[in-house]
RNA sequence: GGUCCGUUCGUCUAGGGGUUAGGACACCAGAUUUUCAUUCUGGCAACACGGGUUCGAUUCCCGUACGGACUACCA
């Protein structure tokens, strides 16, 4: 429903729509459930588009590509509803109500204050209400003749017991007297969820309807719908998905929770037209559409045995409708993190020098290819998102400026200096050093002072890099090049001391 | 409040009447790297509770507790 941007849980069950579609060989449709004009959010539908074909679920129709059940877009679908509706009166399953918000509220109002009454338009109350029920004939023509705004309600049973049979939960008992008078035609002449849910299923021969876990107390509504209508040969297997929860404490993901813990909730960057706030997605924060959907095709469900990485095609051919948990799942940006890094890894050093090459662009940073591919094979195996490459690869481009105090203080010492400035003065006459001449140089200046290399080599680390982490050093230097290792040594000897007291 | 759903390490989960209750993330330690990280090895750590059924229950049943969803002319 293109009411806001589709949030992290909806693109699970978009895949696990889709993963059961393409196991099975059906169709994925995409419907737009555009009912309720009042919340419609300008670009929500384009945003479902665009996040799904990130992901790589790809529809077989819908509203772009069309399809034998066009249109796809409940608004353009809109005449088609009422005639149910008025089946559904007609057998004497549904009814007019022509009650003002005002009477509903005093009804209920009224109700609460019975204890252990269920404040609802149902069977015990809509006799009390302003209904085709409660009104003559004559009454309810002349609302109907001088438009009176009415909305046509479902007449729900009494007292019998409505049986769902979901896939996951297996069979789910609702005593009718539960379930209240739904609303099915709104005032405005559109379908509420229920009923054009209903309706479109069965028009466009739905065969499973897997959606979140907060559907499941309206399905046996739904169910007794479809009764009504005559289609329970046709109706659709249900599968009601065990929520995504918040990391920490208890209760539904939430993008409140998400900003707080400070990750996405939404698959791509999404600006609320109403506030103009941007809320950064998971493609932009750097999370590959692989790692994500295979993070995500976890969440919930597993293959039984203890492989984890999946790609897209690999979810299709292992899913199994049946090995879908039960209980919700917490959300754990830390896993997803990990995913992500998997995949990062698993990219060639050409591919991972493509992405630096292009970041170190946009900070106006030259490169060549040769240098970007060694850099990238330096960083590869520390890196979680693309532009950790650019962000800590830096170095081998820009010298550092400043060092970090708090090593410097720690490593900065009077042998550190006496092994960096021989260390610069040898790399000085040299034109190039490889990873192991470069460890040659070292370890001879070391014993030629009769220091230990491993405790100078903090010091070395914080002159090349001005902190205290970094690629392998032998590498850097070997990529660095002596002369601007050597620069770089000259650099730190004038600004951090040639002597310590 | 009512209805429905759920409950295995901190987290995602496997398992299932008899198991040393398995894996992964995270965390911790050791080894390697004369280097932070990586990698490797190891460690920590769970069947919510109470009743049944049973020779035996974490597994099956019932209850309790806790958690969640829903309770709109929203989806």
């Amino acid at each position: 429903s293109p009411t806001g941007a589709l949030h992290i849980g909806g693109v699970r069950t978009a895949l696990y729509n889709y993963l059961l579609a393409r196991k099975h060989g059906g169709k994925m449709i995409l419907r737009i459930e555009d009912t309720d004009q009042s919340r419609y959010v300008q670009g929500a539908e384009e945003y479902i588009k665009e996040a799904l074909s990130w992901v790589g679920i790809e529809f077989d129709e819908g509203p772009d590509s069309g399809g034998p059940y066009a249109p796809y877009r409940q608004s353009e679908r809109k005449s088609m509803y009422k005639n149910y509706a008025l089946q559904l009166i007609d057998s004497g399953h549904a009814y007019y109500a022509f009650d003002s918000s005002e009477e509903l509220e005093a009804m209920r109002n009224k109700l609460k204050t019975q204890k252990g009454a269920n404040a609802q338009y149902d069977s015990t109350t809509r006799m009390t209400m302003k209904n085709s029920l409660t009104l003559s004939v004559k009454e309810v023509e002349n609302h109907l003749e001088s438009k009176t705004p009415y909305v046509i309600r479902l007449k729900v049973p009494d007292n019998e017991q409505v049986v769902l049979n979901d896939l996951i939960r297996g069979e789910v008992t609702v005593l009718s007297s539960q379930i209240d008078d739904k609303v099915l035609m709104k005032s405005d002449g559109m379908p509420t969820y229920h009923l054009a849910n209903v309706v479109d299923d069965y028009l466009m021969k739905i065969s499973h309807v897997i959606r979140g876990e907060e559907w499941l107390p309206s399905a046996p509504l739904h169910v007794l719908t479809y009764q009504f209508l005559g289609w329970e040969k046709e109706m659709p297997s249900f599968a009601h998905l065990p929520l995504l929860l918040k990391p920490d404490g208890n209760g539904k993901l939430s993008k409140r929770d998400a900003d707080q813990m400070g990750f996405p909730i939404f698959p791509i960057n999404w600006t609320d037209p109403k506030t103009n706030e941007l809320a950064e997605g998971f493609r932009e924060r750097g999370y590959s559409p692989e790692a994500l959907i295979n993070f995500l095709a976890l969440l919930g469900w597993n293959p039984g045995n203890n492989q984890e990485l999946f790609s897209l095609d690999e979810l299709i051919s292992a899913f199994e409708i049946d090995r879908i948990g039960k209980s919700g799942a917490k959300f754990d940006i830390q896993k997803a993190n990990w995913f992500n890094q998997q995949y990062l890894r698993a990219k060639s050093d050409e591919e991972l020098a493509g992405i630096l090459l292009s970041d170190l662009k946009l900070q106006n940073i030259q490169c060549d290819l040769e240098k970007a591919i060694s850099v990238a094979n330096a960083l590869r195996e520390r890196i979680t998102f693309p532009k950790d490459l650019a962000d800590v690869g830096k170095l081998f481009f820009v010298a550092p400026t400043q060092f970090d105090e708090k090593i410097a203080a720690k490593k900065w010492n009077q042998e550190a200096i006496s092994v960096l400035s021989m260390l610069g003065e040898e790399l000085h006459q040299k034109k190039v050093i490889t990873a192991t001449s470069a460890n040659e140089i070292l370890q001879s200046v070391t014993a030629a002072l009769n220091v230990p290399s491993g405790k100078i080599m903090q010091a070395l680390r914080l002159v090349l890099t001005g902190g205290a982490s970094g690629p392998d050093l032998m590498i850097t230097m070997e990529i660095l090049g002596p002369q601007e290792v050597a620069a770089r040594i000259g650099y730190a000897l004038d600004t951090l001391g040639r002597k310590v007291s």
